[in-house]
DNA sequence: CTTGTAAACTTACGTTGTAAGAGTCTGACT
DNA sequence: AGTCAGACTCTTACAACGTAAGTTTACAAG
């Protein structure tokens, strides 16, 4: 009768946790669904987890391990890879999105990164006020873009199909013209994805930044910020 | 023993429903502790929203329509108002910007919003596909911005203080250096805060846009975007 | 006064996170 | 080999949640 029983480790748990997390999304992730998941009763995980907010922090820190971030090239290509890496791994982990905005207490693996990026742009010629506006822009815009692509009702890396436009043209066309003028280019535009807008917006910025590095020199160091 | 029953609105459950998230944050809003607020039982609100996920909808849409969009200036200071009501905005109701992020469903307020600001962008000389793109960096920062404000452990207006100190010093300054280095900056400095980071990258951006729309120009509108 | 209907209430169910405590396995030391 | 402590798992239980189903109330029209 003696049933051996399993031992699980926290790797184990967070491991499953993703995984669940990836397939049902975040509200699909309750402890009872994660302790079946890995042949365990529920209340086995708070051996390994302080609470259930604990498990989402150190999921969330998982995450951020998964960012690529080369550090062997110059700051230009670093950010872009970067950009690229975070935009891929929420792609994967879509709930860790949400996640990001509520956590309030960093782990370390994502403390590590951030200072990784940070110490990119310092090498390459950023003073640290640069560096802290440079780290700003590119987070918010990164972390905002990926936001809104989910929160759009199509895929965005497709080009526009005909359930798309249903969806899309289900507001009144006389009622909001420019949003109705967009979208009929993007249906006419067999090209066009939105994910080119990533490319686009991630451009801008860091041309804007280089300009600003630019300005200030890679030599000479201003103790202050570069603007004002 | 006739004790009068209550009558309730739509209006009057969304307004205390806001109400109730601002103070008690979004994990605070129950059906029962919104019932309570208005003196109602918690199944009397069914009656004027079909379940808790519209209501939440309801919510965000009432949120959008709070955003200061005026028309009647350049299109740079309309997307600079705009950003700073966003901004706004989310501060007031900071569960409202997780709530944008997983709602899928726009209301009325929020694409009406979103046809103003293509709007001004078009009648100012962007082509659709330049609005496009404006439009997608700006709110893909805005918004990203907003979030890793929120996520930061102290008050982004004030400068630092003692408490703050205390938390940015938890992790270990010689692990990770850059960081440190930087933290130490902003703590030795008193005018910063973290807010000017917002007005930094925002102009980074309006500035990118312009030098676009000049080489589109006002008058010529091309076909395709204004890159490739 | 009757009656129809909109909107409130009552009760109930399944699901959630997790507190409390009891049971069991394992590895280290005699 | 024997035992004992500590680490780990399981069982039971509870309060709070969203909401389905059904009942009661009160106002407005006839």
């Amino acid at each position: 009768m003696a049933e051996k029983r399993i031992r699980i480790t926290r790797d184990q748990v967070l491991a499953a946790a993703i995984g669940l997390a990836d397939t049902d999304g975040i509200e699909g992730l309750t402890m009872r669904k994660l302790g079946r998941a890995i042949g365990v009763e529920a209340m086995s995980l708070y051996h390994h987890v302080a609470n259930k907010d604990r498990l989402l922090d150190a999921m969330t820190d998982l995450v951020f391990a998964e960012i690529d971030l080369p550090t062997d090239t110059d700051w230009r290509t670093c950010m872009r890879t970067r950009a690229y890496s975070v935009r891929a791994v929420m792609g994967r982990h879509p709930w860790a999105l949400r996640l990001v905005g509520s956590r309030t207490s960093p782990g370390l693996a994502t403390v590590a990164h951030h200072d990784a990026v940070l110490g990119v742009l310092r090498r390459d010629g950023f003073s640290v006020a640069l560096a802290a506006h440079a780290f700003s822009v590119l987070d918010a815009f990164i972390y905002g873009f990926a936001v809104q692509e989910q929160s759009l009702p199509f895929d965005t890396e497709e080009p526009p199909t005909e359930l798309a436009q249903e969806i899309l043209s289900q507001f009144p066309t006389d009622q909001f013209p420019h949003l109705a003028e967009m979208t009929a280019r993007y249906l006419e535009d067999n090209e066009y994805n939105y994910a080119q807008e990533f490319t686009y917006g991630l451009d801008l910025i860091l041309d804007g930044l280089e300009r600003a590095l630019a300005v200030g020199g890679p030599t000479y160091t201003p103790e202050r910020g570069a603007r004002e």
